[in-house]
DNA sequence: TGTCGGTCGGGGAGCGCTCTCAGCGCGTGC
DNA sequence: GCACGCGCTGAGAGCGCTCCCCGACCGACA
């Protein structure tokens, strides 16, 4: 049962729908100036023979793929420690769907795969990338401008000094850092801390911002360098309380490191909200739902997120396509975010 | 900036190496009957001219891709909650990298997809599927059955009565459950129960069938049915500590599951585990560490199950390339898991 | 009814590659 | 010294498809 049936070519189909490849052709790819009745009797050809396009002939003579690689380049375990990515793939997995093309994921494990990925979108295998990599100082960014591949990236990236202008989507982290941290100031809180997330991201050092937006440098000291994950708002947390055991309010970058900053605040007998109010950032929800007390938090909509990197994405590659030049589209597109009230804050 | 500056031939490095077209290509292909000389100085050119195969061009003539498709067909959103997936992703990736194959990865929504799926997979785009399908009667194994291209499943996939045979990697969700079991057992509990999975999916009724084969039929009112999600979890408890409130230990179907179960016991003022011990399933770090207490859990090694299912595929696909006919492999590998102690049981 | 304009269909080239096959050159054995 | 054979290289066909271009056909108008 090895596939020695040869699947049927467009010449089998035109054969037996009585008309030429051309018009086989045409017929497949959307019948536009063809008679109706052939057009039936080649639908019915394809239909009986089961035909499928050879994808690999057409991309031949075409030069497109209706493919778009998905480049994932999280050294940490941590990625898919989180849904994030995943919910993202879903979004994006969606959108794709929709305009017919696949979705080819390249997972990258540290910093030597790189080149692996670059030679990859070089090699011209996909129309285009969506490409997350959000920490500092990476040389992906550079190196898949450089393979000159349609690109759109999830989540700021960091072009160091270079100020080069890319396509990404971006949740708007400084804008809910701020409201998160007005929320708690609204509280009538006034020792609000931030345990901030792994600084060698974009996303960590946008919130960040957005904390000190509000707070100023006030007291240095109610910033407490955390990595994202539930260790590391333990350890923050505390440090926190050593330093400042006044502290009544913390907003921890994100909803893991508010879990754990969370447990150790319940460990040392400080009741939340009560006596310290806690928001994180993500709305994760696995995390959010089940911490006690629920987490208040920031949510951004992650789905939402990857489907509009792809309709980015597609929308230029259509573009590109139709020989429209010059892309004015915008270099980023920042998605809103929401505070969701639950009981932490 | 367009790339109308088209990427080099195989002719033009041929022509820059002063070799035939043939040459050129088996020196790419591995050099294999060429004499030195010569294989350097095309390695040369192709370095030289920056060459990359023109991968469709080669697909259509080889009749191969070096693609596989990953299937993931989960309806819920639930999918990617938990980083059941992702590390399975991450899994078969690293399995596929090492085999210079890319990963397409497929998402179904809901069973209208299926067709699409089947088609492209029919369609002869990739080389084989990895499909994840764990729901009873979903009619997907079946269809990609029938699409005639080499498979692995991720769990056992359900055939409906008739047995098919089919390679699939899945834990030792059984056994596990037994353990876990005989583990509440020599702790001396004797009232416990079990809150179960999605009954449509194996893997929930294999857990199911673990616990039975240590507790036998019982006492029926001990089996309560959730579905994997804290919010059953919640459900299931309740109802549990209703029927039978001298319920001393659970064993739940998943973290999730437990991780409701939990929030329950400690409303209800019982204490985990002096009055009741829990033990989940998965090992879901992000949720087994952080429940309070720290969850008892079986761990599958999920990163392992998918590399080794990519593995097994890729096997299949290096014999029959090697014409070395029947598949002698196994129909199912199943993997260990281990009980990890933490302190709710 | 004849002719012209517009439209639709068919033939053929060629995308970039692999692979078969023939041929050439060299070494070896008698 | 000649014939045979083996190992390496090159020429060419063709994978299945799209798209260009020309020829044919049909309808309409005079």
């Amino acid at each position: 049962m090895t596939e020695t049936a040869s699947r049927p070519t467009l010449e089998a189909v035109a054969a037996r729908a009585g008309v030429s490849r051309a018009t086989a052709s045409r017929v497949v790819n959307g019948g536009d100036g063809v008679r109706e009745p052939l057009v039936e009797r080649v639908r019915r050809a394809v239909e009986e023979l089961g035909y499928v396009p050879n994808q690999a002939a057409r991309s031949l003579v075409t030069r497109r793929h209706d493919a778009v690689a998905v480049v994932i380049a999280e050294p940490e375990t941590r990625v898919f420690a989180d849904p994030f990515f995943g919910l993202q793939l879903r979004g994006i997995s969606k959108e794709l769907t929709a305009h017919d093309s696949q979705l080819v994921l390249l997972l990258t494990e540290g910093r030597d795969d790189h080149a692996r990925v670059g030679r990859y979108l070089a090699g011209g295998h996909v129309d285009g990338a969506l490409v997350f990599s959000l920490h500092l100082d990476d040389p992906l960014p550079e190196l898949i401008h450089g393979a000159g591949v349609p690109t759109v990236f999830g989540g700021r990236p960091d072009w160091g000094d270079g100020a080069r202008r890319a396509v990404y989507v971006d949740s708007d982290n400084r804008g809910g850092a701020r409201e998160a941290v007005r929320h708690l100031v609204g509280l009538g809180r006034t020792r609000v801390a931030h345990i901030t997330g792994a600084l060698d991201q974009t996303s960590a050092v946008d919130r960040l911002d957005g904390f000190r937006d509000v707070m100023g440098d006030a007291d240095p000291r109610l910033v407490v360098e955390g990595d994202f994950t539930p260790a590391g708002g333990e350890r923050a947390m505390r440090e926190l309380l050593e330093r400042c055991p006044d502290v009544d309010a913390v907003f921890a970058a994100n909803d893991l490191t508010a879990s754990g900053a969370l447990r150790v605040l319940r460990e040392r007998g400080r009741r939340v909200p009560d006596d310290v109010a806690v928001i994180g950032f993500d709305d994760m929800l696995p995390v959010a739902e089940q911490t006690d007390p629920p987490l208040t938090t920031v949510r951004q909509d992650i789905e939402e997120m990857g489907r509009l990197m792809a309709r980015l994405l597609l929308r230029d590659l259509d573009r590109r396509a139709g020989k429209q030049g010059a892309d004015g589209g915008p270099a980023g597109v920042v998605l809103p975010t929401t505070l969701v009230r639950r009981v932490s804050a």
